[in-house]
RNA sequence: UGCCUCAUGGUGUAACGGUAGCACAGCAGUCUCUGGAACUGCUUGUUUAGGUUCGAAUCCUAAUGAGGCAACCA
């Protein structure tokens, strides 16, 4: 029943979130069901920054054996569509989330609001406001200093209800009048000297086209959502920390008309806390800057394997899974941390690592000639899929006299601890046999170009006969059969952990000139044939994703989703 | 010259008045047909000043620093 039950109803090591709503539940605040809400504004495409408030509002629901709605909270039509809200929806359900029946739209519920604003006037709690935007700013007062009562403020109840009830017919023009609720003026918080609760705003809405003219604002709104849907807990970002008297105050007044849900005797009254929004390293988050990098074709699009969107995550190959890892990893407070983005990359690595399946692709080719091997012999080596997993089998790789290898992978001069292709040192060819360098073939320029050694015939599967120990083992593609693979290298969108955190900078200004570089690189053939959306751990290299826009079978398109650790890099560096 | 939050290693989080732990990152090593993975070890921390207490990361006060609030956005 209660999650955390079995633990002798201690509460440590768990989130203050977790903790709260395990508070209520034994409390029986909830009426025998939790129920939570992820409710995004259909206003644009969700990023890893949603994914953690998903994995919160659902994780919660699952994890209390209630149920999350996926409400979108479309009070806004100026900036809303269809195709955001199906985007959200793909999103949430790629990232492994399910609402069941319990999806919502604010817009569903227009009439129902419209009523308890009506309601409200009669009581008391609302008028009907003719100060112009201007003037109300002056009205309104600072944050440190009260504010001045609006001359439309004690009019009678039944003249707002007239007004607004034209304001509702169309008889006013956008911006003029407005719907605000009673409150207090000298408030220091100032969501509570009389909050506009509807304006009018004529853009068709999405959803109910132009049958209102009048729209609700979001404190007026979300309250009501939540209550109606039965919402026992709202988890939302902090910057919604002083909207909370606001929320409690809306809950209060639908209390008063009776209009709380009442689940199992008990009635539910709907709270709201606030935890801190995501940041990462080396990325933007916010919505603005990321439609700047859209518009300003600084990337190709939402969908850029680069952007933090969950739908550009899911085409540079990033898993669900990955993601969810590292949703949970980052824990829930309200400090307003920065997570390094290696974290993710680890969550990635670590769940790719158990599932993908090897392959081999040389980016950068050096040719290799087998002196001792026959021109016209080409042999089929078995090499395992995923070491990790017995159960994925081996392939055959074609393997004969000229081969490509990675030009990084020989060094004629070799530096310290070098275990890879140099004169007079034996390597293994993966899965094929060992391999020693004799000497090179380069250039008018001096440049290497020709690789030349023998193989050890007594080797063949990649063991020496005599069981001597080979230090270094490297990858290759048979020159004869390489099949040329379009290969996208990705790296981090910025050269800064922080790219907002210069105020004498503008953002763009840390943008990573080589976040992408196109190749060419020669692979194995199995690699042609791959099917859009899969992902492939090259050898040594790193996990590539076959890209879902560009790639077809035959002319194969891939994205680095994210390079192995490589801590030769490091050792090599240092000499 | 207001109100509300927050502050634990490089990063993120746990410890709820009683041994500061975990993960990532970093470093060193073992192992290995991926210089991957796995395994072992190490370095590094309670913002400051008072107070309460036998005992404070934890409670209180103040300071400092960070963030939020003055859309007819969400």
């Amino acid at each position: 029943m209660i999650a955390g039950d079995g633990d002798k109803g201690s509460d440590t090591g768990r989130h203050f979130l977790k903790q709260w709503i395990a508070e209520d539940v034994a409390a029986g605040r909830t009426g025998g069901t939790v129920v939570t809400r992820f409710p995004p504004e259909p206003n644009g495409y969700i990023h890893i920054g949603h994914a953690k408030a998903i994995c919160i509002d659902f994780g919660m629901a699952r994890e209390f054996g209630g149920r999350c709605n996926l409400r979108m909270d479309d009070t806004n039509p100026s900036k809303e569509s269809d195709e955001y809200a199906e985007s959200i929806k793909k999103d949430i359900r790629w990232l492994g989330f399910d609402w069941g029946e319990g999806f919502y739209s604010a817009a569903n519920l227009f009439e129902q609001m419209y009523e308890i604003a009506e309601r409200l006037i009669e009581g008391g709690h609302a008028y009907v406001c003719e100060l112009t935007q201007e003037q109300w700013k002056e009205y309104r007062g600072a944050p440190t200093s009260p504010g001045r009562e609006s001359p439309f403020r004690n009019r009678s109840a039944a003249e707002s209800l007239d007004l607004f009830r034209r304001m509702r017919a169309g008889e006013f023009a956008d911006g003029t009048l407005c719907l605000r609720a009673k409150i207090d003026m000298a408030s220091p918080n100032i969501h509570f000297r009389d909050p506009v609760l509807y304006r009018i705003m004529r853009v068709p809405h999405y959803h109910t086209g132009d049958k209102w003219c009048i729209y609700p604002m979001y404190d007026f709104a979300h309250p009501i959502e939540d209550a109606f849907e039965g919402v026992t807990h709202s988890m939302c970002t902090l910057e919604f920390e002083v909207h909370r008297p606001l929320y409690d105050w809306v809950v209060d007044r639908m209390d008063e008309m009776g209009l709380l849900v009442v689940r199992n005797g008990v009635k539910i009254r709907p709270q709201q806390r606030e935890f801190a929004r995501l940041n990462l390293s080396y990325t933007v988050m916010s919505k603005r800057k990321l439609l700047q990098l859209v518009e300003e074709r600084r990337v190709s699009g939402w969908d850029d394997p680069r952007m933090p969107t969950v739908c550009g995550l899911r085409r540079r190959g990033y898993t669900p899974e990955a993601i969810r890892d590292f949703c949970e990893r980052i824990g829930v407070s309200k400090y307003e941390s920065q997570t390094d983005v290696a974290l993710l990359e680890y969550c990635l690595r670590d769940d790719l690592n158990r599932r993908a399946l090897r392959r081999m692709a040389v980016l950068d080719p050096i040719k290799v000639v087998i002196d001792n091997w026959p021109a016209d012999k080409v042999e089929n080596v078995a090499a395992l899929n995923n070491p990790e997993d017995p159960d994925a089998g081996t392939r055959l790789v074609p393997f004969g006299r000229e081969l490509f290898i990675e030009r990084e992978d020989f060094m004629e001069v070799p530096s310290k601890k070098f275990f890879r292709v140099t004169p007079g040192q034996e390597v293994r060819l993966r899965a094929a046999c060992l391999f020693t360098c004799t000497h090179v073939v380069k250039d008018a320029e001096g440049r290497a170009v020709e690789v030349h050694g023998t193989y050890d015939p007594d080797s063949k599967g990649g063991n020496a006969a005599d069981g001597r120990k080979i230090k270094g083992t490297i990858h290759w593609v048979s020159a004869a059969h390489a099949v040329p693979l379009e290969v996208r290298l990705y790296d981090r969108l910025f050269t800064v952990p922080d790219p907002m955190g210069d105020d004498t900078k503008d953002f763009l200004e840390f943008l990573n000139e080589d976040s992408l570089r196109k190749i060419t690189a020669h692979a194995e053939p199995a690699l042609a044939e791959a099917a859009t959306g899969q992902i492939f751990q090259f050898e040594r290299v790193g996990y590539f994703c076959a890209d879902t826009v560009d790639s077809r079978p035959g002319a194969p398109v891939f994205n680095r989703t994210v390079t192995l650790k490589d801590s030769w890099a490091k050792v090599g560096n240092k000499q």
